[in-house]
DNA sequence: AAAATGACGGTGT
DNA sequence: TACACCGCCATTT
């Protein structure tokens, strides 16, 4: 196994707990990149490990769910997140309750 | 090795 | 509130 970047922001993803999301900059902060949340994004797209990676569990850092590379796109992940327990707001998660407690 | 890409974030208009 | 621009970074081609 790599030290990489990557493999960091896959093993932190894989400790966010269900009913709950993480931004892509919180990602980054946590694997050592406070400012690589764009690099982050990159990764879940390309999403190596899509069942070992909760990928639909990130979202924008004031909520907004932006891409999905899964099927649904971002609407199959909104519902799936819904179905977890994500409270949504309008088209945006409620971070305040479902923003990952680190 | 260099350039282009992208599921970001923040600020400005 | 919505759209546009800039800055930032690792991955991919």
């Amino acid at each position: 196994m790599d030290t990489s970047f990557k493999e960091k922001v896959y093993e932190v993803l894989r400790t966010v707990p269900k009913g709950k999301v993480v931004t892509y900059g919180q990602l980054s902060k946590l694997s050592g990149k406070p400012k690589a949340a764009r690099a982050v994004g990159m990764l879940m797209a390309k999403n190596p490990d899509a069942p070992k990676t909760p990928c639909h569990r990130v979202v924008a850092s004031d909520g907004t769910l932006h891409g999905y590379s899964g099927k649904g796109g971002i609407l199959g992940k909104k519902k799936m997140l819904i179905e977890e327990g994500v409270v949504f707001k309008g088209e945006k998660v409620d971070l305040e309750k479902s923003q990952w407690n680190v």
